[in-house]
DNA sequence: AGATGACTGTTTTTT
DNA sequence: ACAGTCATCT
């Protein structure tokens, strides 16, 4: 084996620097279009080949399950070109087909096979089918390795019932949504419900805190977990259990994390677990002795998820947690990728100038590769049609013009509820296109019929899917009927499951509706007899059959049943295609990734069809000519963000992601006009569109910026606030430093970022967690 | 038990 | 504007 391998010379120096890192620590500031991909893959690749590290001893944390399955394919790619130039001296492509097959499946039983490659939440969940039996949590709690993963919808009816009638909360105080939202916040920081208390004693903190609990209690009783259970659980129990730790962390030498930056604190203390073993790090034995690595990578101008308790000081934290704590010459623990690859020198110079206007950074600045190309065309459209209809004739003339066909374009926008000019639009000229995100595939009433069958079978303790297939389709068993045998099983402590299958329970339970509901039982008793012997795609038909679902669609014989039967339909496709791909795979198997899938997987390389999506959902990915609409203050940036300086630089980060995904174009939209609930309202032009190099941009939106500059800052709460304070001295804020918030009362200082007039602060106030504070643009009063 | 119609709040982003 | 929820009616 040569000691540098030839994919090597293929990298520019940080590249190459990343990709032969072998033992501790390494930070990798990656700008957008910079490699990073290629940075990890040929890293993995690299540890195999000149390391000799066996593939099951690495963990590669991905961002998406469609990034985890690119980056196996490409690493699979790697390792079969160069076994056939070695076999056959010659490139992969020049080889038989049957050669490639057999080659590629080779590299897949030797290597690809055992590298544990995915998101947090899949990995997770794939380590807690083998260890949750031995976690137990604060209360006593325990979950069974058949769990059940429940979805936003059935966390928030979960939610809603505790509020609503266990608790007796009043539902304006206390709603569902943002309860659900606390919750989650809570479980992103690690906190279990006593810690929340803790955390939070005002009585808002110690009510959620008891739906919280509640909520446990729910999970636990349908051996259920909810998505961020995944990890916490997880964690928990690496927290205290020894021997699981020391098993996994044992078992992964090398791990490395992509978007670094999007990493909650939840994750951040999962990765700390596995590669320090729970020490401290002055007592960690030298990286080099064990032949260990931790690799993130990562960009804080990137970090756009903080919503969901993201937080991207765990990034700038990163050397001084597991750093050597010697003083940093740059060189010993970060690696800097700021050649850009991807967009023209244009593009690049307008995204450069835009994030320049963010004060929390680690500095860093793309630099092109490529040629000026065209310049941006800033738009201003009368209303929202008339903004698709000019992004629809600009593809329309590009597709004929220029040699692109429709999958080169992409529309991105602020928010789901934006796509629907913009397909009308399409419709009318009938250009194709694919919508990522808004309603999931998985999502649909009949798919979520369908998989609540399956997770029933699989757990029958699962009572929320219980209750949602007991009656669908109708067979006679009303609510009030579920509702007594729910009271019982309660008074019991029992599944509702278990009062289900007791014929005599029901008989005396439930007087006229005790005839279907003992049928019922036996068709899923009967299915679960089939399941450990039938294979999933079986048990599927075997389900549509039995319970009646797809009889009931035929008989409704109306366009929309048609629909429900065919994505009926389209799932058993599904259920097949996964035991192609996945040969032995169990149906429990496929569930978990059902839970976990995401639309943005199903969005292939090869796409021929202009792609409408979020902002968020284009973080990773590029195309020649982007699209970038609805540049509205109050839209984008959201109006929710307007007057909190962390949340607006969050904004920007989000206009800087998309600005980056185009690689030879970029066109800008905004209204004068817009429909927001019914109602049409004047927009004026995102500040965003201001703070573009004037010289750049063309278009009949390039100037917009400025003239209504004046009358709409007056307008903002946030800027006056900033220019009045701006005159009072902002004094030297410093780590420790105690102070008053206006609105958040007494707080202490765990962050300075920038100087002068970029300062930042982080601040922790004990009851509404950490903010980031422009000391510029609030009265931040002083406390020795 | 199930259908019909008024009412409400909803829009930020997602694994 | 509109989907989802709730109350009331058959």
């Amino acid at each position: 084996m040569p000691s540098t391998p030839d994919f090597l010379s293929l990298l520019n120096s940080s590249q190459r620097q990343a990709v032969q890192h072998y033992c501790g620590p390494l930070l990798v500031v990656a700008g957008a279009g910079s490699g990073k991909t290629r940075a990890l893959t040929y890293r993995i690749a690299n540890l195999v080949l000149t390391h000799r590290v066996a593939p099951e001893n690495l963990l590669a944390v991905t961002f998406t399950n469609k990034a985890a399955r690119e980056m196996k394919e490409r690493i699979e790619k790697l390792f079969a070109e160069r076994t056939a130039q070695e076999k056959y001296g010659k490139p992969l492509e020049e080889l038989a087909k049957h050669e490639q097959t057999k080659l590629r499946s080779q590299v897949y039983k030797t290597i690809t096979k055992d590298l544990w490659v995915g998101t947090f939440h899949s990995l997770c969940a794939r380590i807690l089918r083998f260890e949750i039996e031995k976690y137990q949590d604060s209360k006593g709690r325990r979950w069974q390795s058949t769990f059940s993963i429940f979805d936003e919808s059935d966390v928030q009816s979960l939610i809603k019932e505790i509020v609503i009638h266990q608790l007796n909360l009043d539902e304006r105080k206390f709603e569902p949504r943002s309860v659900r939202y606390a919750i989650s916040n809570a479980k992103n920081q690690g906190w279990s419900p006593q810690d929340l208390e803790r955390e939070q004693p005002n009585f808002r903190g110690r009510v959620i805190a008891s739906v919280y609990s509640a909520y446990q209690d729910a999970l636990a009783a349908n051996n259920g977990l909810d998505f961020d259970d995944l990890i916490l659980v997880l964690v928990q129990l690496l927290q205290q259990n020894e021997q699981v730790l020391a098993y996994w962390h044992q078992r992964f030498h090398h791990i490395l994390v992509d978007e670094y930056q999007d990493t909650n604190r939840t994750q951040y203390d999962l990765i700390r677990l596995l590669t320090t073993n729970g020490t401290e790090p002055q007592a960690f034995k030298s990286w080099a002795e064990q032949n260990r690595s931790v690799f993130v990578v990562g960009d804080v101008d990137q970090s756009i998820y903080s919503f969901r308790a993201a937080d991207f000081k765990i990034l700038l934290d990163f050397q001084q947690d597991f750093g050597d704590r010697l003083p940093d010459d740059d060189t010993r623990t970060m690696v800097k990728l700021e050649e850009n690859y991807r967009s023209t020198e244009n593009i690049l110079a307008a995204a450069n100038h835009l994030i320049d206007n963010n004060t929390e950074r680690i500095d860093k600045i793309l630099k092109p590769t490529r040629p000026a190309g065209a310049p941006i065309q800033c738009q201003r459209a009368d209303d929202e049609i008339r903004e698709a209809e000019f992004v629809v004739d600009q593809i329309r003339s590009l597709e004929q013009q220029q040699e692109l066909n429709w999958g080169n374009f992409a529309i991105l926008y602020r928010t789901n509820a934006q796509s629907r000019p913009f397909e009308e639009v399409l419709v009318r000229w009938g250009v194709p296109y694919t919508v990522v995100g808004g309603l999931k595939f998985y999502d649909r009433r009949e798919i979520k019929d369908v998989i609540a069958y399956l997770r029933l079978i699989i757990n029958p303790a699962d009572t929320v899917s219980l209750k949602r297939v007991i009656n669908t389709p109708r067979r006679g068993i009303g609510k009030t009927t579920v509702d007594r045998l729910v009271q019982a099983a309660q008074e019991l402590g029992v599944p509702l499951w278990e009062i289900i299958r007791d014929e005599t329970s029901v008989k005396t339970l439930a007087g006229r509706s005790a005839r279907p509901i003992v049928k019922f039982a036996q068709m899923i008793e009967d299915l679960q007899a089939q399941a450990s012997s039938v294979s999933a795609s079986a048990l599927v038909q075997e389900v549509l059959q039995l319970s009646g679902y797809t009889q009931d669609l035929q008989d409704q014989s109306t366009d929309e049943a048609e629909e429900r039967l065919a994505n009926v339909q389209e799932l058993y496709n599904a259920v097949l295609q996964f035991e192609e791909e996945n040969l032995e795979a169990t149906l429990n198997q496929f569930l978990e990734s059902a839970a976990l899938a995401s639309d943005l997987d199903n969005l292939g390389e090869g796409q021929t069809a202009v792609s409408l999506m979020t902002l968020h959902s284009s973080k990773g990915l590029e195309f020649p000519v982007v699209f970038l609409v609805g540049l509205e203050q109050g839209l984008f940036p959201n109006f929710r963000s307007l007057d909190d300086p962390a949340a607006l630089e969050e904004e920007r980060r989000l206009c800087y992601v998309g600005i980056t995904r185009a690689q030879e174009q970029l066109f800008m939209t905004h209204t004068r006009e817009r429909r927001l609930y019914g109602s049409r309202e004047p927009a004026s032009p995102s500040c965003f569109l201001e703070e573009l190099p004037k010289q750049l941009l063309i278009g009949n939106g390039a100037g917009a910026g400025q003239r209504k500059t004046k009358r709409a800052a007056a307008k903002q709460p946030f800027q006056p606030a900033l220019a009045k304070a701006s005159s009072a001295p902002t004094g030297d804020w410093q780590v420790g430093d105690r102070t008053i918030h206006p609105e958040f009362g007494p707080g202490q200082i765990t962050h300075v970022f920038g100087k002068d007039d970029k300062i930042c602060l982080a601040i922790k106030f004990p009851n509404q967690g950490q903010k980031i504070i422009d000391p510029r643009a609030i009265a931040l009063q002083r406390v020795q």
